[in-house]
DNA sequence: AATACATTTAAACAGTGTTCAATTATTGAA
DNA sequence: TTCAATAATTGAACACTGTTTAAATGTATT
């Protein structure tokens, strides 16, 4: 029946669609995007698209799955830099940071699910939320090897993790929010950041 | 003519507007608002929205303003605590978190500014940056007077005041997104959050 | 060639925001 | 009170939107 021709033609007709989808998202942005537009680019009729997603969302999802998992790889990436748990931790987050500013829409649109009429709270958010405890847990231990190292006070590490994550978070989208702040100063701001942490998880008493 | 009286007229009949739109929204959320549903509700028809506001978003704009107003308006009534420094951002901040957990649809909305079909970013988005503003150098005075009075390290007092504010802006989102976190755990988190800010801005070897 | 199956379409449905000429209600002056 | 002017309101229309579905087309397999 040549069926592995059939499905590789499937996938090549949702890539098509991903591609049209994209290049409409490029231009008018996520609330721009409609199914009609899609298909005048790809000269298909708009009840194709039902052939192949289930609707529309499961294209925007699609997209901004995209886009989150460059980001997500982006952590996977950090080397285990046993020595310094400090350096590990800003360089992993730095890379978070700059990955996560690189996407910008799709990082808002991430997180704004459940929201006007962007996602459904379904595999994204679950597949985000798992990623984000991934993380959680490898900072906390960073935490932890970092008091039993004797260079931070000790402290709740998990709970620790959470306020450093939900810092960085912040910092995020300030920085999208906010728009065109110069790249020197976003340095500086995550600079400052990660210096105030880690000066809050230090032990006292030290130089 | 009776001018006063049409325009308190005018002025009831875009509170009745605004009243039916803020019903849709708290059944259906933002996305299920429509100018239909709006005009029902009152007995009117569609077109009349358009004598008393430009367009639907203005109508948003209203509802959103309004949630946030009531928050930045939490911030002002932060008492000016000269002794304490530490108290003074701590008190303004949590009030400030607890006003936009009370309100999270609206904070939300007005974070999305120029997202998904919420807003323009017009008025309110300039109002938040005045008023952010503001804040911002209410927190960095406070601790400029914490470094004046020896309780926090020296530092560029308007960064260290961003890197503070990021982190609650952080905090109070990831609180909202996460959704269906108990009370308890909210509170740990900002006196987490806290803790670790102000440890990370006094002096060193301090007990 | 005929049958079975997958693909694709066109049209329709119910909804959206918005505009505007036409209608109705209200007002102030004669 | 009547009449003209003005303001308020309507209803229909326009150009969209996402989605469904019967029908038509294309493509393999027997």
């Amino acid at each position: 029946m040549g069926k592995r021709r059939q499905l590789l033609k499937q996938e090549e007709i949702k890539a098509n669609i991903l591609n049209a989808a994209r290049k409409v998202v490029a231009e008018e942005g996520f609330q721009g995007l409609s199914i009609r537009k899609i298909t005048k680019l790809i000269d298909y009729s708009p009840g194709i698209v039902y052939h192949y997603f289930q609707n529309k969302e499961a294209i925007i999802e699609a997209l901004v799955t995209e886009g989150y998992e460059r980001i997500l790889a982006s952590i996977s990436s950090v080397s285990r830099n046993e020595g310094q748990p400090e350096a590990e931790i800003k360089e992993g987050f730095t890379k978070y940071i700059r990955a996560a500013l690189a996407a910008p829409e799709e990082y808002k649109a991430f997180l704004l699910n459940e929201n006007p009429s962007v996602l459904t709270k379904t595999s994204l958010l679950a597949q985000g939320i798992m990623e984000r405890s991934r993380t959680l847990r490898a900072l906390g231990e960073a935490i932890r090897r970092g008091i039993e190292m004797g260079r931070f006070a000790p402290c709740d590490p998990e709970l620790m993790a959470q306020v450093i994550w939900t810092s960085v978070f912040g910092l995020i989208i300030k920085i999208i929010i906010e728009g065109n702040i110069p790249q020197e100063q976003i340095d500086r701001l995550i600079e400052q950041e990660f210096k105030l942490l880690f000066y809050g998880l230090m032990v006292r008493n030290r130089h």
